[in-house]
DNA sequence: ATAGAACTGTACTGTTTAGTACACCTATTT
DNA sequence: AAATAGGTGTACTAAACAGTACAGTTCTAT
């Protein structure tokens, strides 16, 4: 369905353009980048354009796999949370996916339907698979959250894991965080959620 | 200190700035929005990047000082909390404001120290106030923070806040949010804090 | 082997854009 | 009124860049 030689192309192209952006990419930083000439590139997307999009949904569709596939096991809120919260944070921090929100951000008011599709595809998804995680813990009697509801409790939740590291990284591009600095956010995320919704153990 | 003109000048480059990007932004369209002819222009800034930078610093410092002058009413910490959540998100959510997220994450990797500078005069600068607010709170007995400390409270805090209306608002620039909408996440944010984080009440 | 398709490298075109040059205008100061 | 400083408008230069043209090369299928 797809061609080998145009995958290796979106695989480089992707590389540049998460770099440096569209307007920053040049078609011979792509060109050097994959190795063809400039006929291969264009005989498979007529503009620069067209490659850009091509690039970005399918890296959002790699994000979107990658976090359904995560494994999460739902023994309890606790430990649901944890797994959630570790292969969120470490999907967010990586350098290609700060590439990826860097390079939608800038150019949502030029591309809006790939910052859309962004959207869905990305935080829409981790939204979705967190809710059913609450949902479920809920119904368990596990946690308190019939006045917010569960994609409330998602929101609430995700946005204690991302806290201000997203915004520190997207301001610092040479920032890694270190492992035990993303541990230590994720269990005080996990500590002020069940700290605000877990139900009194009877216990 | 500063020529009239070239704070008009500064005014209506801001606005193209912050609307296009940097590299989206063509000096005729800067000499348009302002009225100057090119020369009047390069006499105060010698190159579009030092009146870029100058455009984002000058922004950087309005948003300082907003935060700063931002009333709050520390009689109790329901009413403190109310009062910053509502001065920050506002501001958040302000065009200008998003326009200035959008424009420094997009351009972090080539303008490191903008970026640098902007999150020290941003978001630090909140995360300044809002730790003080939690202080006062802890020492008046009206939060238990010991665990977590002032300063993880406050980021607890404000990720709440900003929610995920953040990053939906950045990727979808033409999205504004209502005011109903707004008072919602608030008042969420401050139960889930409270929930998580308030003294229980001896009364 | 050979025809045909796909690929390469180089050189080119046309456009956009940052920044300059310069001749002319307009205030304000003395 | 004359001199000076700052402003305007137009036209220009040089570079960067998306996309094209094309002659020659390599791969593949029969």
């Amino acid at each position: 369905m797809m061609d080998a030689k145009t995958q290796e192309l979106l695989q480089k192209a992707s590389e540049v353009f998460l770099e440096h952006g569209f307007t920053g990419t040049t078609t011979d930083m792509i060109q050097k980048a994959c190795g063809f000439s400039k006929a291969t590139i264009y005989a498979r997307f007529s503009t620069k354009e067209s490659l850009f999009k091509a690039v970005i949904e399918h890296k959002c569709s790699e994000f979107t796999q990658r976090i359904q596939c995560a494994s999460i096991h739902e023994t309890c809120i606790e430990n649901a949370l944890n797994d959630i919260g570790h292969a969120h944070l470490d999907q967010m921090l990586t350098p290609e996916t700060m590439g990826l929100y860097r390079v939608v951000i800038a150019d949502a008011p030029r591309f809006p339907d790939i910052a859309h599709h962004f959207f869905q595809s990305g935080p829409m998804i981790v939204r979705q698979v967190v809710t059913r995680i609450m949902e479920n813990a809920a119904h368990r009697g596990e946690i308190d959250i019939v006045k917010i509801g569960a994609e409330r409790a998602a929101q609430v939740f995700l946005s204690l894991i991302r806290s201000e590291a997203q915004m520190e990284c997207l301001t610092h591009p040479d920032m890694r965080p270190s492992e035990i600095q993303k541990d230590q956010w994720i269990s005080i995320a996990i500590e002020t959620f069940l700290r605000a919704y877990k139900t009194p153990s009877a216990h």
